[in-house]
DNA sequence: CGCACTAGACTTTTT
DNA sequence: GTCTAGTGCG
């Protein structure tokens, strides 16, 4: 089969021009990986281009795995070892290679994430007398080292931050630590001090593809056109109209960097929509015509036609979680699977509610959100022991694991022992070997090293997730989570670290190093870098997260929860930019969807524990009335009236709430009645023959107790 | 050292 | 409402 079947004019000539700089707007839905995947295989397939020739960067794990997949099934080879990856790996892999030429650093670094990199700040606030609060300051080091404006209120905040940020640097050469920010800025700072390294990337990657370019900051895009340099064939593919990360440092700005820098570039605009009817195309493009500062550019319909959208003004949360609970219903029964359907919202906070209904309705879903499976604790930890395992030196990860289990070494054993280490000029690990106590702490030092030394000993001769066996067992680790635990959280552990296992498994075959010790190394340089959430099981089940998190995705079906001001757009908006940002993430949301569209709104409801009034969302407001349809199940006028008869409904609920099983009751139709069952609002009513067993809402203003 | 209690925060977050 | 960081006590 040929690579360019399917593909339509446009598509093809961005996947054939191959030499010199090429930027493709991409609009939502317009075949954007299809075009990166087939330019790839294009360039292996057809112009016998080596792979190890080609650097295509993302932005996340699944982009860049769902590229290799495509392409090893386009050219039927092995894809794994491509330099296709995320910013961050790319430079990880690059920094592994190169650890030598960078002043400061040595084998064997250790990636860190965002929870290491509070508890060292906390660990520096501890140790001296500044006064800060470490979430703030990681917040500011980062926008620091994104090139993110901001603001002190105080002088002195300035200096503060100063100290600080210093501290916190020399923390992490001192450890041989990166953090993420890190990865990308001293990758370039290895290149700048190194020409004749980075001339050898430069003469290396004779392609480099970027996806989703909108979202580059500043150091990134420094990266990418340092490489780009030498050969001038860089191709960015991106969509102005998606940029909704600027709180990350993303510029859209470096779209016109782009065409300054390569002023020779062309330029091709994919803009037919292969995804949503014409209905919703027609709503994603008229929410956008309200930026004023937007590049004009229309996504042009597939023709394929469907249902207008469908927006519900609920006057209660209540009502409209209904709302999206029927008609998932009746879209599931209509033969549309669950995994199918999607339920957006602005912020995670909004997800609770939700979740409640889904489990009374019983529809099985899924959050997305929250942790990661490899921040989980257990899973930290056992990748500290690994880590403290093939490499003593490592501080940061001894500190983590010392007295976990519990070994009765604590803070005052550990500060002697870090000052013979200081002295000595040895790790913390070594530094136990000359700690000269004869007490408690001084016996449980020199057991814990002989603990790790047995493992040490044992790490060629058994397969890595044995490996995992041997430490629990070991260092105690499992009989102290059996014994702290109730038993449903330690099985709970019990099972992440029995995924991590199967995640050591594939490891063994996937990583080509000759020893068990060097693939653990290299494994481990790459676990921090592996945030994707357990997406692996493929149940069918609803999906609930914010927009952010769906950006690249699509779904049959789309709910658009909560379009109320105030928290979408959220009410944190101070600037116009910022608005406009906001709207695109509403352009990104509308555009998730393939057939089906609701969006819904509440007069009133509860944010952060107490109940206020919201009206509606501006994005609501001005779009366009004829392309959406308005449910009113009342069949009353939908401007929204002003909310005086709202307290009284509240009070009600809570007078009425109080029905359980055995009660009886009167029903303003169906005379008196005994509750024959009860789960939460919903109960079922046993009434005369005539009217016979009715489901009912507890709270429902017809209902009294008797 | 570890707990229990209180005060405060609370938008998004690809890595 | 719910989580978590910080404090103070046993």
């Amino acid at each position: 089969m040929n690579l360019l079947d399917g593909l339509n004019e446009r598509q093809k000539e961005a996947v054939i021009n191959t030499e010199g700089p090429i930027m493709v707007m991409a609009g939502a839905g317009s075949g954007k990986t299809k075009v990166l995947t087939t330019r790839i295989s294009y360039l292996i397939k057809e112009l016998g281009v080596n792979p190890y020739n080609i650097l295509a960067v993302t932005f996340t794990n699944k982009a860049a795995n769902e590229m290799k997949e495509r392409i090893a099934k386009n050219l039927d080879m092995d894809t794994k070892w491509m330099w296709i990856s995320t910013f961050h790996s790319f430079c990880a892999r690059v920094l592994r290679d190169e650890i030598d030429n960078l002043e400061g650093y040595r084998r064997g670094f250790q990636i860190i994430d965002d929870d290491d990199q509070l508890k060292i700040l906390k660990e520096i606030k501890d140790d001296t007398e500044l006064d800060f609060r470490p979430k703030e300051m990681s917040k500011l080091i980062s926008k620091y080292k994104n090139d993110i404006k901001f603001n002190f209120f105080e002088e002195r905040n300035k200096d503060t931050f100063n100290e600080v940020n210093k501290k916190y640097s020399d923390y992490l050469v001192k450890n041989n630590l990166f953090d993420f920010d890190d990865l990308i800025l001293k990758t370039i700072e290895l290149f700048k001090k190194n020409p004749n390294v980075l001339e050898r990337y430069q003469e290396k990657f004779q392609y480099i593809l970027v996806d989703e370019f909108q979202d580059t900051n500043t150091p990134q895009y420094n990266l990418v056109f340092m490489l780009s340099t030498r050969h001038h064939n860089i191709f960015i593919v991106g969509d102005d109209f998606q940029s909704i990360y600027s709180f990350r440092g993303a510029k859209i700005e470096n779209i016109r960097r782009f065409k300054n820098d390569f002023l020779e570039h062309k330029l091709i605009l994919l803009e037919k929509n292969y995804r949503s009817t014409t209905e919703i195309l027609n709503l994603a493009n008229d929410c956008i015509t309200h930026n004023p500062n937007q590049i004009k550019k229309v996504l042009e319909s597939n023709n394929k036609s469907g249902k207008k959208p469908l927006y519900y003004p609920a006057k209660r949360t209540a009502e409209e979680i209904a709302f999206i609970v029927d008609n998932i219903k009746k879209i599931n029964i209509s033969g549309v699977p669950y995994k199918e359907i999607a339920v957006l919202y602005r912020a995670n906070y909004l997800s609770r509610e939700l979740e409640d209904a889904f489990i009374k309705a019983k529809i099985p879903y899924k959050i997305y959100g929250g942790l990661s499976f490899f921040s989980r604790k257990e899973i930290k930890d056992m990748i500290a022991y690994l880590q403290i395992i093939i490499n003593h030196n490592q501080d940061f990860s001894f500190k983590r694991i010392i007295n976990e289990p519990k070994r009765k070494i604590g803070g005052a054993t550990l500060e002697k022992l870090a000052a013979v280490a200081e002295r000595m000029n040895l790790s913390l690990y070594d530094a136990i070997d000359f700690y000269e106590s004869k007490s408690q702490g001084a016996i449980n030092l020199v057991e814990f090293k002989k603990t790790i030394d047995t493992i040490y000993n044992q790490i060629e001769n058994v397969r890595l997730p044995d490996l995992i066996d041997i430490i629990l067992k070991e260092t105690g680790y499992k009989e102290e989570m059996k014994k702290e635990e109730d038993p449903d959280i330690f099985n709970d552990r019990m099972d992440n670290i029995q995924e991590f296992k199967s995640v050591l498994l594939e490891a063994e075959d996937y990583y080509e190093e000759e020893t068990k010790k060097k693939l653990l190394e290299a494994l481990l340089a790459d676990l921090t870098l592996r945030t994707d959430k357990n997406d692996t099981d493929n149940n069918d089940s609803v999906r609930l997260s914010t927009y952010h998190q769906v950006k690249g995705l699509e779904f049959d079906t789309v709910f658009m929860y909560a379009m109320n001001e105030g928290i979408f757009p959220s009410d944190m908006i101070v600037s116009d930019a910022e608005m406009e940002e906001e709207r695109r993430i509403c352009y990104v949301g509308i555009t998730r969807s393939k057939n089906h569209l609701f969006l819904s709104s509440s007069e009133s409801r509860v944010k952060f524990g107490s109940m206020d009034y919201f009206s509606e969302s501006r994005f609501i407001k001005e779009m366009k009335r004829p392309l959406l349809d308005i449910f009113n199940p009342y069949n009353i006028k939908t401007e929204f009236t002003k909310p005086q008869v709202k307290l009284e409904t509240k009070k009600e609920e809570k007078v009425t709430s109080d029905i359980t099983l055995g009660d009886k009751i009167n029903h303003k139709l169906f005379g008196d009645g005994v509750v024959v069952s009860q789960e939460g609002d919903v109960i079922k009513v046993a009434f005369s023959a005539k009217f016979g067993i009715k489901t009912l809402k507890a709270s429902h203003p017809a209902i009294r107790k008797l």
